[in-house]
DNA sequence: TGTACATCAGTGAACGCGCGTTCACTGATGTAC
DNA sequence: TGTACATCAGTGAACGCGCGTTCACTGATGTAC
């Protein structure tokens, strides 16, 4: 049924194996995303993707993107959630705290994805732009300053050690040493991380 | 000159696939551990490897354990340095930090073996001992306890968080969006994060 | 101490695998006049 | 509006690669009596 031959529609090639490219990464992480598997899923011969991508690491440059993106959306998404104007202490402390929730769930929920967004191959050149997961925390940073809630004198690069806490985490219990820990302690060390985050600041 | 055939002495040829699986992954990581490649290096026929270890994740472990071992002793070593007897603020303080330099400087300087170190293939149970990384820290955490600098209130668990944020920054930096900071730049991560802990004890 | 035999660590040759990638091609789509 | 041609996205067949792994073997090392 899939495997029917001939031109396809502008671009539908492309944004295919791009989506196939991504439920491969979701099962089985970046390496799984074959080429070959990614032209199977669309009904197109192997050779079709270099019409699309000069190599596989192209295709899978898209994918990670793909990928952060997903997590980007979820990050935005539990932020939009948070009732309260900007500016309101607690509304913003609630933010950050939505912030490393999505982050965390998104790696525990898909554990194939978040390590596929931070897998790129090369330097593609993460443009922090004001989506971005680091744009987002910067965003909310500056809104607990605003708040009074953080001192202006300790905002200067404080995001990375709050990126590294949330990020570390998400490794260590799922890919690393961690990992087999059951879900409830899982939580627990998530509650914990928050925590000693919020305790920070 | 290698290649000379022959029984070899117990345990040289185990011992020496590996060493020879542990310099392959200090450069390339883990997936640079080859099983063909390891036999060459000690200078036997790739299936003599069969008579050491079931297969190559068997090996592939056995170098891990091995990579972990390093930044066991790295962390111990910067430990030790520290003077001040146990108890004394400042000293566990100090003791701290250096767990904290030691772990990010592997990461560092050998962002392969770092790689390798987490990279076990099933779970090998990371038998977390006095001389394991998380014990290490765990008992200079108790010790800031006994010094008073840390509210005994707060010691359950918290070892984990300040864990996630060290191993964190390792991450992005080595093999994450951070990867292509200076090396300036990263430095400043470092203390940064270090700071960030210190301040949330 | 000497001989007979089991154990065991190496050899040599061969496999299947499935991947990414290249080549020459064909026929539909889009463009110029 | 029709025709001639260039572009471009697909096909079909084939490649080399190097890996992990299996098999039947040989000869040295260790052991029992």
């Amino acid at each position: 049924m899939t495997g029917q031959a001939g031109r396809r529609a502008r671009g539908v090639v492309r944004e295919g194996l791009v989506a196939a490219g991504l439920e491969l990464a979701r099962t089985g992480g970046p390496e799984a995303v074959l080429l070959r598997e990614a032209t199977r899923a669309v009904g197109v011969v192997p050779n079709a993707a270099y019409r699309h991508f000069a190599d596989r690491d192209e295709l899978l440059a898209a994918v990670c993107t793909a990928a952060m993106q997903e997590l980007a959306d979820r990050m935005a998404a539990g932020v939009k959630k948070v009732r309260g104007k900007h500016g309101d202490a607690a509304a913003a402390g609630r933010r950050l705290g939505a912030i490393g929730t999505a982050y965390l769930a998104f790696a525990r929920e898909e554990p194939g994805l978040f390590a596929t967004a931070f897998a790129v191959p090369q330097q593609h050149e993460y443009a922090d732009s004001d989506g971005s997961p680091l744009g987002q925390l910067r965003a909310v940073l500056d809104e607990l300053v605003d708040a009074g809630v953080l001192d202006p004198s300790r905002r200067d690069g404080i995001e990375y050690p709050i990126w590294s806490t949330v990020h570390g985490l998400a490794v260590l219990a799922g890919q690393g040493p961690l990992r087999d820990a059951p879900e409830a302690t899982r939580r627990q060390f998530e509650q914990l991380t928050l925590a000693f985050i919020a305790g920070g600041l």
